[in-house]
DNA sequence: TTGGGCGCTTGACATTTATCAAGCCAATGG
DNA sequence: CCATTGGCTTGATAAATGTCAAGCGCCCAA
């Protein structure tokens, strides 16, 4: 499973907006001793408590980070490419706060953290770099903090689907990307109750089938959604 | 209200981590546009939606940030000095996704944001201070969506009084330093289920007299609120 | 000094959310 | 092919949390 980077998957991760403005000479040296593993579905990449160890980068696939207390558990994001994760703890040279498991096959570049600090110190762009998407992540938090806060679970179903219309280019009808059970914790709710929440969304004419959603009547479900975009986009 | 900084502020600010390894150039640049200015309780420092003008250090007193949506208001977290807020927003020159105000007089730093980037890309000790207080930052909004998510109110009342516990040196009685409807906010819940809360603690011995909470029977409060450093222990 | 406001508490009640149990259905593997 | 599993849904019920209304006591300003 353990693959060596070769040359041919430079220019792939050069792509990476952390790493494209980084010095040749600190972009070998980064991947030097990084690895790239593509990882079967629901396998564990990070526990948390552990140590840091590596950067993670996913660059095909998804992930979700989760985290456990007292034997319940809940899902705290997704992650798509191209993105890290676990930023925070590689920088700190600290203890993992979440656990990470792929949902689906994915690919993974793993670079030591180790690695990632030295060139931090070497390479400006890099740390701008750094500093850019540490402060994206933290953003991302408050986010979702507030949306937990703020909102019902009902809203947040609202809003999450409004957000997924977006991404799916405004589109009426679009697939969900993530299980029930995992979108149910991920809005911090039981299956149960999103379920029942679905059902109370018709309402404001959202349609379930399955996986299928269908948004046949947008400005009343954004009327009762009221989205923000200090809330609800993830690119401010 | 407005003072322009003396040099006799100089080494009380030296002394915040962000600033104590920036190069003596750098400091004084950083500083030739900030402001020190004393505000009374419950000034509105900062707006959420506003764009990014100073980075904010706050001395002495303290500072509450919130937030609202829909004509609700959620208390995010509690500054106090020495510390910075919304670092995130100056970093990438961005809109505040959350409110200030202080709760007490308090005297706050105001550095101008584009004097922060600037002596960012100039000075690599002060990059490497904003990118680790950025990540610890980061790792608190964590630690307090696992909270909120993960536990109950009694549990995350519990684990409150642990927290301020140590923070009083491990000392059985101690008083609040909050108002307790802000206590209410800060955990997720209304004022009158905090409460009925406090009295549900009772059972594990925790004694409340007004602002004063004694605990009187510790290792019973700490088998019910079980506090985990990975959420808990804001240090790491 | 006193009246009003505010923080806090309490009780009664409503709403939201979780839990438990059962059943359906599609996918999977023998 | 059938049996099993797991995801999802539904109904009944319980628990957690919020809302509304009232009252107490403290502080502060008229």
């Amino acid at each position: 499973m353990h693959i060596g980077l070769s040359e041919s998957d430079y220019p792939e991760i050069r792509n990476v907006a952390l790493f494209s403005e980084v010095a040749d000479e600190q972009f070998r040296r980064l991947l030097r001793g990084a690895y790239v593993q593509n990882f079967p579905p629901m396998i564990e990449l990070v526990t948390e408590g552990d140590q840091s160890d590596f950067l993670h980068i996913i660059v095909s696939g998804s992930v979700e980070l989760y985290s456990s207390w007292n034997n319940r558990e809940t899902s705290i994001a997704t992650i798509r490419p191209i993105s890290t994760f676990i930023l925070a703890a590689t920088v700190k040279d600290a203890q993992y706060l979440m656990s990470a498991r792929t949902l689906e096959k994915s690919r993974i570049i793993l670079i030591p953290s180790q690695d990632v600090r030295a060139v931090f110190d070497e390479d400006y762009h890099f740390a701008r770099a750094i500093v850019t998407e540490l402060a994206r992540c933290y953003r991302s938090s408050v986010k979702s903090h507030k949306n937990l806060k703020l909102r019902t679970s009902l809203e947040r179903l609202a809003n999450y689907l409004l957000r997924q219309q977006t991404y799916h280019n405004g589109s009426s009808d679009f697939d969900l990307d993530l299980e029930k059970k995992r979108l149910a914790s991920l809005l911090g709710m039981t299956p149960e109750n999103l379920s029942r929440a679905f059902k109370g969304l018709q309402a404001y004419g959202v349609l379930v089938n399955g996986n299928r959603i269908s948004i046949t009547n947008p400005d009343d479900l954004i009327g009762f959604a009221k989205p923000d975009p200090l809330i609800d986009d993830f690119n401010t």
